[in-house]
DNA sequence: GTCCCGGGTGGCATCGATGTCATACTTGCT
DNA sequence: AGCAAGTATGACATCGATGCCACCCGGGAC
C-alpha cells in the first residue's frame, strides 16, 4: 500500500457535518462566539478533537484581510552573534503581542536581500526589519509607503523615511579612541572593515575626531579599513606588529575583526593594547576591553517601533540611538 | 488628514481592469504562462507596476493547497550560540529550496513550545523542526502523521516515529574522558546541565563508561548536575576547588557551563585541566580543549531531511548521528 | 392572545488568487 | 472552400474560513 505522503487535514465543513450542525455553527462554536448552545458547543469540540481538526491559518488571513501574523526579518548570517543576539531580541518583543519571526539571510548580497525583501512582503509580513548589507535602500522606498512599516536596524535608512535603531558609533568609537589616548598611546592603529557600510564610516569618523581633538596624527600610517573577515585581520594585525615601527595599540570595529586581532595577539610577548568594538561572550575571560552596546536591545527596540507602526501609528520617522559604553578589562589599559 | 495607516494593495483584479483585460488573463501574464499575446503581456505587466501589484501569497496558497513555503524551527534561545548556529544551517539549507524559516523561541518552557506547536501548524507550515526542551513529545505524536513532518534536532523522539539529526553525545563525552584519563587524571569532575534533558545523559553516560572501562572510580564524588546556567557553573566550578581534595580534571558537558568554568578558573594559579563539550568561538585563543561538532551540519541535515518529507520521501523515521572530534588546545592537556 | 425581543442557527457572499472548461479567432492543410 | 489544430482570452467554481443578514422559536410584557 503506497502511503499517501500527505494526509488531509479536516476542513470546518468536515467538523460540522460530524456534528450535524451548519458550517457556521461550527465555526461559533469553536471561536467560542456568543449566542452557541453549551450543547452544540461541546458536540462540535468533540467532533473537532475526533477528526483532528485543525484551524487553516491561511484561510482564515486571507479573509480577515490578508495579512499575517508575521514580522520579517533580513540580515546577515545567524552564525554571527550580533545578528542572533538581535534577532532573540526581536523575537522575545514580537512575541508578546503574538506575532511570529520569520528569518533570512541576505548573504551580504544586495540582490539577493532585494529578492528576500520581495517574498517576504508576497507573504504579507505585517512589518520588515532589515539590516541591509548596502547602502542602497532606494529599492526599499517604492515599499516603504505602501502600507508596511520597514524598520531599519544598525543602518540608517539613508534618504528614506523610515523608522530606525541605531548605534551611537561615533561616540563609541570616539570613546575607544580617548580611552587609548588617555593611556598615553599615540600610535594607535584602527582595523576597520568595508567602508561602504555606514556604521563602520561612523566608527571610523568617531575614531579620527578622537585623535584629531586631542591633535595627534601619528595613527594615520596605522590605518587598515576594508577588513572584512576573521582571517584578514588576523593577517593585518600579524603584519601591523612586523612594522618598523609598530603600533602600540589597536582599535578593531567590529566582533569579526576583534577575533582576528586576539588570534594575532595570542602568542605575542608583550602585545599592544586593544579595544574591540562589540561586546563578545568570553570578552572578560580574555581580559579585552570592549566598546560594549545592548544587542538585544537593539532588537527588541525594532520590534516595538514595528509594533507601534502595525497598531495604527503614523507619526514621523523615528530613530533610536542605542548608546555604548566602554567596558574597561585590561586589554585597553596596557601601556605602549 | 488623518492619513491612513495602511494603504490596501492593489489586487490582481485592479491590474486586470487598469489593462483592459480579465483577471484570468492578468494572472497568466504575469505568472509567464503560454497563450499569451505579447502586447497583452507589456500591457499587464505596465498596469501592475504602475499600480505596484504585489501578488498575495496567502490567497495563492489557500488556492494551491493551503500549505505554505513556511517551515517552523521551535528552539530554546537564539542568544546562545549552538541554536543559532544551528538555525543558520538550516536557513542555508531551506533556501536552496525557496522555503523560509520561522523560528520561535521556547524558553525552555514545555507549555510555551507546545503552543508555538500549535501557531505553526496552524500557519501550515510545510514541516517543523524541533529541538524539544522536555522528553515529553507525546502531544506531538498526534501530530505526527498527519501530515506535517517533523524532525527532532539534538533529542532523541522517544518513542515517536519522527526524522531525527542527534550528535554523538555519548561517544563524544567518553573521548573526552578517555582524553583525561590518558592524562594521567583520576580525580576528574563532570559538571553537567539537567539530567531531563537526553543529550545530558548521555554525555554523563559516555563519560561514566569511560571511567567504568578504565576501572577508574576517583570521579565519582566530583559529579555534579543540575548546573543550569553560566553563573551556576561558575560557582560550582569555584566550589570543586576550594575541596580538601579538588579534582584536577573538570569535564563541562556543553557550552554555557564551560563559560562558567573559564570564568571560574580565570585568575586560578594551578587550574585543573578542562574539556568542554561543545566548541565556541575564540576556544582555540584562549586555549581550550573541546569536544567539537559541526552544528551548521545538524541544522543543514534536518532542513535536508525535511525537505525529502515535503517532496514526498516516505519511508521510515530515518535517524542522523552527527560525529563529535576532540580538538586539543592545551586547557585539556594541563597535568594535575 | 398578540407582539416583541433576543438566543440559537443557517445561508450565502466574500477574501484574492488559480484550475477547468468554453469560446472566438487564426492558421495550415487537404 | 472546409476542417482540424492551435492560440489567445474569458467565465466561473474553488480553496477554507468569516461577516452579514435572515430566520425560527420560546418566553415575557401588555
Amino acid at each position: 500500500m503506497p502511503s499517501e505522503s500527505t494526509v488531509r487535514r479536516p476542513t470546518l465543513t468536515e467538523v460540522a457535518a460530524l456534528a450535524g450542525v451548519s458550517l457556521k455553527t461550527a465555526s461559533r462554536a469553536l471561536n467560542r462566539e456568543p449566542n452557541v448552545a453549551p450543547s452544540t458547543g461541546r458536540r462540535v469540540q468533540d467532533a473537532a478533537d475526533s477528526l483532528g481538526y485543525r484551524l487553516n491559518g491561511i484561510a482564515r488571513e486571507l479573509r480577515r484581510g490578508a495579512t499575517s501574523a508575521l514580522v520579517g526579518l533580513v540580515s546577515g548570517d545567524l552564525a554571527n552573534p550580533f545578528y542572533s543576539a538581535v534577532a532573540s531580541g526581536i523575537e522575545r518583543e514580537l512575541r508578546q503581542h503574538g506575532l511570529l519571526l520569520i528569518t533570512a539571510n541576505n548573504d551580504e548580497d544586495a540582490e539577493l536581500e532585494r529578492s528576500l525583501v520581495d517574498a517576504f512582503l508576497e507573504r504579507r509580513v505585517r512589518a520588515l526589519l532589515v539590516i541591509p548589507s548596502g547602502d542602497d535602500h532606494e529599492y526599499l522606498a517604492i515599499e516603504g509607503n505602501r502600507g508596511v512599516p520597514f524598520v531599519f536596524l544598525d543602518r540608517p535608512p539613508d534618504g528614506l523615511a523610515a523608522d530606525a535603531v541605531l548605534i551611537d558609533n561615533a561616540g563609541g568609537a570616539r570613546s575607544a579612541g580617548e580611552h587609548l589616548l588617555a593611556g598615553g598611546h599615540r600610535r594607535i592603529a584602527m582595523v576597520a572593515d568595508l567602508a561602504r557600510m555606514a556604521p563602520q564610516r561612523s566608527r571610523i569618523d568617531g575614531f579620527v575626531s578622537a585623535m584629531t581633538s586631542f591633535g595627534n596624527t601619528l595613527w594615520e600610517p596605522y590605518l587598515r579599513t576594508e577588513v572584512h573577515d576573521v582571517r584578514h585581520a588576523e593577517r593585518t594585525v600579524r603584519d601591523l606588529l612586523l612594522l618598523e615601527t609598530p603600533p602600540t595599540a589597536i582599535f578593531t570595529t567590529n566582533n569579526r575583526l576583534t577575533t582576528g586581532a586576539l588570534r594575532a595577539l595570542r602568542d605575542v610577548v608583550r602585545p599592544p593594547a586593544l579595544v574591540g568594538f562589540d561586546d563578545f561572550d568570553l570578552a572578560d575571560v580574555l581580559g579585552t576591553t570592549v566598546v560594549a552596546h545592548d544587542m538585544g536591545a537593539i532588537g527588541r527596540e525594532a520590534a516595538r517601533l514595528a509594533y507601534e507602526r502595525i497598531s495604527g501609528h503614523t507619526g514621523p520617522a523615528r530613530t533610536i540611538v542605542i548608546s555604548t559604553s566602554l567596558i574597561a578589562r585590561g586589554s585597553g589599559e596596557r601601556t605602549g
